[in-house]
DNA sequence: ACCCAGGTGGCCC
DNA sequence: GGGCCACATGGG
């Protein structure tokens, strides 16, 4: 795979999903959830979020205002378990203050283009761009492309360092449907990173075989 | 005892 | 615009 066309980008995820099915992302049983994870996610692993979360629920601290009027020491201990608990409670007050504009009402926000929505999000202290498509794709179904650890590495590793130069978000966002498909995307790179690629020399049952068998340096 | 994880902002050049 | 650093905990 040298080109990275429209219909490349298709075949991968057709083949994919018919590897891995429908992934259901993203994991949280409401909007608000979705957002104190993204936050929460940031050069962490999932599992320990999960935890925080948890942690979070119990003493019910997973509601906007009671988030937002809980002090910083509450707050950063509930979340101690997905790292940097100082810097994150921060984040997640620096979010609240920016929702508790829109009345915490998701909503509210709703009302935006993508593009002015992205750049609102972008202005809260602690939302970089990957944060941001996070909840831009997640909680108000846009059609973007999140760019992040998992994605970074799969394209890189499928395709070659040319094609990588003229990687585009938009090609992505070009050859999928909607921003369901773009979600199922990004989680089912995330399911098919952990299953292949990380450790194994050599990927045999791998569902993407027949697209990286051009070079044995791409599996590494 | 290292190394890394679903990043971000600040600072420097 | 890019390179380096702090931020912190849990697991391999």
């Amino acid at each position: 795979m040298q080109k990275m066309t429209l219909s490349e980008i298709q075949y991968i995820f057709e083949t994919l999903f018919d590897a891995y099915g429908p992934q259901g992302w993203w994991p949280a049983y409401t909007p608000f959830e979705i957002a104190v994870g993204a936050i929460l996610v940031q050069n962490t692993m999932w599992r320990n979020v999960k935890i925080s979360i948890k942690n979070l629920e119990k003493i019910g601290l997973l509601e906007p205002y009671r988030m937002y009027v809980t002090s910083n020491e509450k707050l950063a201990a509930a979340i101690k378990p997905s790292g940097f608990p100082r810097l994150k409670a921060e984040r997640l007050r620096n979010f609240l203050h920016f929702f508790s504009e829109f009345s915490f009402d998701f909503e509210e926000m709703n009302k935006y283009d993508t593009e002015t929505l992205r750049k609102l999000l972008l202005k809260v202290n602690g939302i970089g761009k990957e944060t941001a498509d996070s909840l831009l794709l997640y909680i108000f179904k846009r059609p973007v492309f999140i760019l992040d650890a998992y994605t970074k590495r799969f394209f890189s590793r499928l395709f070659s360092k040319e094609a990588m130069k003229t990687f585009e978000k938009e090609k992505i966002v070009n050859a999928l449907k909607d921003a369901k498909e773009m979600g199922e995307f990004h989680a089912l790179i995330v399911q098919h990173s952990k299953a292949h690629c990380r450790s194994k020399p050599i990927c045999s049952g791998c569902p993407l075989r027949k697209v990286c068998e051009f070079g044995s340096e791409l599996h590494e």
